[in-house]
RNA sequence: GCCCAAGUGGCGGAAUUGGCAGACGCGCUAGCUUCAGGAGCUAGUUCUCGCAAGGGAGUGGAGGUUCGAGUCCUCUCUUGGGCACCA
């Protein structure tokens, strides 16, 4: 008998596979129904590690299976090629993004060959390529016409010894990644915008569109991303400058009687004039200089000390007509809200902390509803719950939800505010001051301006040939052919815009040009598009629950507002499989974790490998990486080829299919227990791959069933060729999703030809998953105290008189008062004593 | 700091709808078999008291709801992810 040798039964049906091009998807295929799946994306890095091993084992498993279901699948991949590590490797080493992207392409599109994933490769894309970025240059120019991409100033980290924007990714503890003594500074430059905010209501109601096909924490947490907030504009008169005025934005206007302050941005744009005239103004400044250069990451200045300075000016509160002094602080957010905020001390939690390190007045304008009443020299934090107004003037003894309507709607009579929603979601930045990207498609003209390149155009190739050194400004400024063109518009001398795109953009509309991956016309066919779309199921990593599903969603919208698209979602269901840990982090090349898939292929064969991904953790649940059990894994394969190949002999030659009929009343004890294991294995089986995706429980299912095959040995004894032929079947074509080159050799072994890649999925029946007889335990006081076999069809009182005279259960009631009996069919009875 | 998750034996995990906690696998222990391979087979393996039968405890921690809680509620601790220029 030959002993199962991966190596060569892999190399074997993936050949077959290539030479049949078997997973070729047809458009329109109108006799089947579509079903569209995508993996996310990868990016190049060059090693295939376990991460997207894991998530194109779970991907590939529910292809084949859906494609055994009867479906015209779509399962395509691709290449995020572009990005910031091609760079750092060309500047490290001096290859070219290019090359070194497309090396990591070819290792790593060989490693999926190799696991046999059966991805359609007629419909592979790269985005570093002319063909794919164009598009993006058409969807730019798209939204600049629309008024959907502007330019405004940002700021952006940077490096004064690099003399370069750095990446969030490249600041290390406020520090450059290659100057560790030079702290990051922000800086303000000219940037593209698009204007996502626009779509902030739709990408809001859209989640509602969402539910039920997308995990709830990724809804929750776009929802609180968006962060729509409904409160009030508040205008702060500032005192002694009659033309200007602060406006704060509040959720909680009816805590404006306790304001302490009004606090406002560094970057606030009125904070010039407001210095004006103040005395020590000058000192304020170099405060001002420092605050602003500081980190432009979220978490740095969340997690930053609390400072602020107080400007010397006071605005006058236009509820109360009480002076409040005028505050810089540091955690106030110039893009957020209206760039000033109110400092209510008692009932806000950051407020509480400013106001404790610089001494400012707290006072109580909201009183819990209950409990003890808060007494401003006694608080020790924040009250921040609704409560009830006291000292607030004609709004007092009005609870906070009706103080919070009627304060905004007073606010706008008088004309000092209004009621107002915010989101939290800012204008998305896409220009980057790197090579490595989409060319944004406009040059600058003396005499025109800002002008778009026409789209005949198109592509603006990204010259090749460029030394990157890692410093200055943007590398393509450095390329005089690049950058001196001439106006599309008058014939004039222009220069190009040398920033690049962010490589978010790549990945927002790429699932659409699958369908269509080669047309030269369009980004893709709006016919080909309507066939495949929605994507039926998108499978990723949770870590982009936030802004690849976010801007991926925007773009859909875009979208369907040119006409490209009938729909307004682009992802019907979204599974966000967990990631792969090594020492407790995020398996990534930055982090320099990562464990290849190959060297696994190479010890244990890639069956074996999919079979331990699958096997070893729910894919939902992030799973930390180790291969202590993976021996388990390849013993069970080699104990199925061993099983198979034991019994092939006297069933090859037996003719039938799975759909036959199986008759009960005439099989041998033998063969009822073969034949319930195998229809009961292949409903849960099915129902794994249907409804819950734990392909763990699926694994331990099979083996189980296989187990129980090797305790019914001698499998020629009392059963029929015949029952064991469709039992090996089964079994076969069960794994066939999860371990694709074995089964196939099983199902050759077995007798059949032509391969199991076009074979149906099997079929369980339900009465041949039935016991006769059900097990019910027997509870005391909710402990087991017995357990009794009885006749699946026995009523709640049979069942109740059964267990009080079990034999075990009577002398532990016997003289006790039995106060009730609950009965649950076919589980348990439990007797509750005294 | 803010938002979102997750915590069950020595380890990965199971318990699908509130109903036997620890399926399946790894590891370990003992035995058999084989001529030495990272093989195969059998039995055992949460902790604890006990020779045993059997009892008690037990799902990060503290409370609560329930006849019954790993599962539901409140608080809390720890770990992981995201925080807009890593992708």
């Amino acid at each position: 008998m030959a002993e199962y040798d991966p190596q060569i039964v892999e190399a074997k049906w993936q050949k077959v596979w290539q030479e049949q091009n078997a997973f070729h998807a047809e458009d329109n295929d109108s006799s089947r129904t579509k079903y569209y799946l995508l993996e996310m994306l990868p990016y190049p890095s060059g090693t295939l590690h376990m991460g997207h091993m894991r998530n194109y084992t779970i991907g590939d498993a529910v292809a084949r299976y859906k494609r055994m279901c009867g479906f015209n699948v779509l399962h395509p991949i691709g290449w995020d090629a572009f990005g910031l590590p091609a760079e750092n490797a060309a500047i490290k080493r001096g290859t070219p993004p290019r090359e070194w992207t497309n090396a990591n392409i070819a290792q790593m599109k060989s490693v999926c060959q190799r696991f046999g994933f059966s991805y359609d490769w007629d419909r592979e894309i790269s985005t570093c390529e002319p063909e794919y970025y164009r598009w993006n240059q058409w969807f730019f120019l798209r939204m600049l016409e629309k008024g959907l991409a502007y330019r405004r100033r940002s700021r952006v980290n940077w490096c004064s010894q690099c003399q370069t924007v750095l990446a969030n990714e490249q600041v290390i503890d406020g520090f450059c990644w290659q100057h560790d003594t030079t702290p990051v500074e922000a800086k303000e430059i000219e940037q593209w915008f698009l204007r996502i905010t626009q779509y902030a209501e739709a990408l809001l109601e859209g989640i509602g569109e969402l539910a039920g096909g997308w995990p709830e924490r990724v809804l929750i947490q776009q929802r609180n991303w968006i962060g729509k907030s409904q409160g009030a504009r508040a205008r702060f008169d500032v005192a002694q400058i009659a033309d200007l005025s602060l406006e704060v934005f509040t959720t909680r206007i009816d805590t404006i009687y306790g304001v302490s302050a009004v606090l406002i941005s560094a970057n606030h744009p009125g904070l010039e004039k407001l210095l004006e005239g103040v005395r020590g103004a000058s000192g304020m400044q170099e405060q001002l200089k420092s605050m602003r250069a500081k980190s432009v990451r979220a978490a740095d200045i969340a997690t930053a000390e609390k400072e602020g300075f107080f400007t010397g000016r006071f605005a006058v509160n236009p509820f109360s007509g009480e002076s409040a002094p005028i505050w810089v602080a540091n955690f106030v957010l110039a893009e957020y809200g209206t760039g000033a905020v109110m400092c209510v001390p008692a009932h806000d939690e950051r407020d509480f902390e400013f106001a404790e390190k610089y001494h400012l007045p707290v006072t109580i304008a909201i009183q819990p509803l209950q409990g003890t009443p808060l007494r401003d020299d006694r608080m020790n934090e924040a009250f921040t719950e609704y409560g009830r107004l006291v000292d607030s003037g004609p709004y007092t003894g009005l609870t906070s939800e009706q103080a919070l309507v009627k304060m905004a709607d007073d606010a706008k009579a008088k004309g000092f505010g209004e009621p107002q929603i915010t989101y939290r979601l800012k204008d998305w930045g896409i220009s980057r001051q790197r090579y490595w990207g989409t060319p944004i498609p406009v040059v600058y003209c003396e005499k025109d301006g800002i002008v778009a390149v026409p789209d005949d155009q198109l592509p603006v190739r990204l010259p090749e040939n460029v030394t990157l050194t890692g410093q200055g400004q943007s590398p393509l400024a450095s390329v005089p052919d690049f950058v001196n063109t001439t106006c599309p518009k008058c014939g004039g001398p222009a220069r190009r815009e040398t920033d690049t795109m962010d490589t978010f953009i790549d990945s927002s509309w790429y699932f659409y040009r699958y369908t269509d991956p080669h047309n030269d016309r369009a980004p893709f066919d709006k016919e080909k598009a309507a066939y495949w779309f929605q994507i039926d199921q998108y499978i990723g990593g949770v870590e982009h629950a936030i802004l690849h599903l976010i801007y991926s969603r925007f773009f859909c919208k875009v979208m369907h507002d040119l006409g490209l698209v009938n729909h307004l979602e682009p992802v019907k269901r979204l599974f966000s499989q967990g990631m792969v840990l090594k020492d407790g982090a995020k398996m990534s090349k930055s982090k320099g974790n990562l464990v290849g898939a190959i060297e696994m292929a190479d010890k244990y064969g890639c069956d074996t490998g999919r079979l331990y991904t699958l096997f070893a953790a729910p894919p939902e649940k992030d799973l930390e990486w180790n291969e202590q059990g993976i021996e388990g894994a390849s013993r069970f394969l080699n104990k199925v080829y061993r099983l198979v190949s034991k019994h092939a002999g006297s069933v090859r030659g037996i003719e039938t299919d799975l759909t036959s009929p199986t008759d009960l009343a005439s099989a041998t004890a033998k063969e009822k227990i073969l034949i319930r294991r195998t229809h009961q294995t292949l409903k849960r089986v099915t129902n794994d791959f249907d409804v819950r995706w734990h392909f763990n429980t699926s694994v331990a299912l099979i083996m189980e069933l296989v187990n129980e095959l090797q305790a019914q040995e001698p499998l020629d004894v009392e059963v029929s060729p015949l029952i064991l032929k469709r039992v090996l079947m089964a079994l076969t074509l069960m794994i066939s999703p999860m371990t694709p080159h074995i089964a196939e050799e099983l199902w050759e072994m077995l007798g059949f030809s032509g391969g199991l890649v076009q074979q149906q999925w099997p079929r369980y029946r339900e009465d041949l998953t039935r016991e006769e007889q059900v097990e019910i335990i027997i509870q005391i006081n909710g402990r087991v105290r017995s357990k009794m076999l009885v006749e699946d069809s026995l009523s709640e009182d049979e069942l109740r008189e059964r267990a009080l005279n079990d034999p075990r259960i009577k002398p532990l009631i016997d003289g006790k008062t039995i106060v009730k009996v609950i009965v649950v069919p076919k589980k348990l009875v439990n007797i509750v004593l005294k």
